[in-house]
RNA sequence: GGUGGCGUGGCCGAGAGGCGAGGCAGCGGCCUGCAAAGCCGUCCACACGGGUUCGAAUCCCGUCGCCACCUCCA
């Protein structure tokens, strides 16, 4: 079965075939580290972990490396006195990384940082110079531009003609002899430390911003590779100019643009000047790893996210209904034949539903209608179906990342606490029951009602009473 | 001015010509001593106006509203 993508170029699904069978070449733009992740930069990560890990399962080596910018115009302003650029920038990429571990996001195959790749970086600058491609400044700036002017497909990524683009009101055209032209080298200005500076043929400088993807990408990925993804926001300057680059300098680069949809605050992007940034700390406090993981999954990776107060807790309660049933299960299942049922294959219709661009809502349905299907099951005394169903259900969990019973989403609480509270409650249950047998309800209740103050919630089932702690 | 997206039931959120995703909440029932959990049923929606079609949420035309990008962005 062939995974389709939307590629964002070709604005439409296409099969998706790599370079070479049975191997993967994704690059996917990392942040720039110069202040905490936010909710976007948590589901910017997770979709292209939900993809890496569904090519992953349909039998494709994948190599996926995801940059972390960490010299730029923002991580230098956000320098101080006490704290200089390079480390603020690592601060902010441990933030990042602590984030996405929580997450259940695999780390990349690797994760190049831009200041390590500066020697390429001016290899693909020179090379533009030598195609007449890019120009050095007139001025004394040491600046590098690329000549938009040089490049008939400038425009191609996001299908915009030159000549209609809005020439930036607000950019300093310095030695620019296009305002769409953007700068590849930056000299180094008075004032900008020596440490964020290197040597060039151009005289001393950093780079631009949009030549390290081009470069990273060449030099893990070689010149040609299968995906290319990063945020919606990204596709134009970021992406266009690494395609104009890149292409300009002879390389293939990307088979395949993907870029995820972004997640809005009360219907509006998230910006530094409302102040409706939603950063990953509050998240983590407001709900467990898995809940936020469910939720920045649940929607389908293209469309926008608009987060509210109440998605949390209604992520919670979807993903409880998959928790409880495969807590149901294993309880009934227990000294049977059918206990620790081994790992199934994902339904049909839930690997159609991955392949067909990541349909992730698609898929969620699948899931749910198992957990139903296995309820009943179990329902029916029907071990055997409900048996397969918990298998199912951990396969497409599994593959998703979200099965709740994988060891990373273990809550931390002591062991041994949970067993002196297990042996307190297991008599308090068993008082109850002697009541129950006696019909004696007020003293049964009397215990429930203890144990609910006490934020623990008794069920009744066919195997006696099972305890819980209230989420 | 250019490029692109969106408008689906109380809420979230898929789908893209017929067989009406799924979750949350609500309501009715089954189960239960009563609950909880679970199951069954129910509420049958597609911004508006035209058109095409045997049939339109889905295609076409128009209208309204909202949003993003056009060199800071995941």
């Amino acid at each position: 079965m062939t995974v389709r993508l939307y590629d964002s170029q070709a604005q439409a699904l296409r099969d998706f075939i790599p370079l070479t069978p049975g191997q993967v070449s994704m690059y996917v733009c990392g942040p720039t580290v110069q202040s905490s992740p936010h909710i976007g930069h948590l589901r910017s990560a997770l979709v292209y972990d939900l993809l890496r890990r569904w090519l992953n399962y349909r039998g494709h080596a994948v190599t996926f490396v995801r940059n972390v910018t960490d010299i730029d115009d923002k991580v230098l302003a956000n320098a101080s006195a006490h704290e200089p650029w390079w480390a603020l920038a690592y601060r902010i990429e441990l933030e990042f990384t602590a984030g996405y571990n929580r997450l259940g996001i695999l780390p990349p195959t690797y994760e190049p940082r831009a200041t390590a790749s500066i020697m390429q970086m001016q290899a693909i600058i020179a090379s533009l110079i030598e195609r007449g491609h890019a120009y050095p400044a007139a001025d004394a700036s040491h600046d590098v531009y690329f000549d938009t002017a040089s490049w008939p497909e400038y425009g191609a990524l996001t299908r915009q003609n030159r000549d209609n683009m809005e020439a930036a009101a607000d950019a300093d055209p310095r030695g620019k002899r296009d305002p769409r032209d953007f700068a590849l080298w930056k000299g180094q200005k008075a004032g900008e430390p020596a440490s964020a500076s290197w040597d060039s043929p151009w005289g001393p400088g950093r780079p631009g911003w949009h030549i390290e993807c081009s470069a990273m990408a060449e030099r893990y990925l070689g010149t040609q590779f299968d995906i290319h993804g990063g945020g919606l926001d990204l596709r134009f300057p970021h992406h266009e100019n690494e395609l104009a680059q890149s292409r300009a300098a002879g390389h293939a680069f990307a088979g395949y643009w993907v870029h995820n949809g972004l997640v809005n605050t009360g219907g509006q992007k998230m910006s530094k000047s409302l102040g409706n940034s939603v950063y990953a700390a509050e998240l983590f406090e407001q709900a467990r790893p898995l809940v936020l993981r469910y939720y920045l999954a649940a929607a389908h990776y293209r469309s926008t996210i608009d987060y509210s107060a109440g998605s949390l807790p209604e992520a919670e309660a979807a993903l409880e209904r998959i928790e409880s049933f495969l807590s149901r299960v294993d309880r009934r299942l227990a000294g049977t034949r059918f206990a620790g049922s081994g790992l199934a294959q994902v339904p049909d219709a839930f690997a159609s539903a991955l392949d067909d661009d990541l349909a992730v809502p698609q898929a969620l349905a699948v899931l749910h209608e198992t957990v139903r299907a296995g309820n009943a099951a179990l329902d029916a005394e029907d071990l055997q179906t409900a048996a397969s169903a918990r298998a199912e259900v951990v396969a497409m969990t599994e593959v998703l990342g979200i099965n709740p019973l994988s060891p990373e989403w273990a809550s931390n609480e002591d062991t041994a606490a949970r067993a002196a509270l297990d042996a307190l409650v297991t008599r308090l249950i068993d008082d109850r029951a002697t009541a129950r047998d006696n019909k004696d309800y007020a003293a049964a209740d009397r215990i429930r009602a203890e144990l609910t103050a006490a934020g623990i919630t008794l069920e009744d089932t066919q195997t006696g009473a099972h305890w819980s702690l209230e989420s």
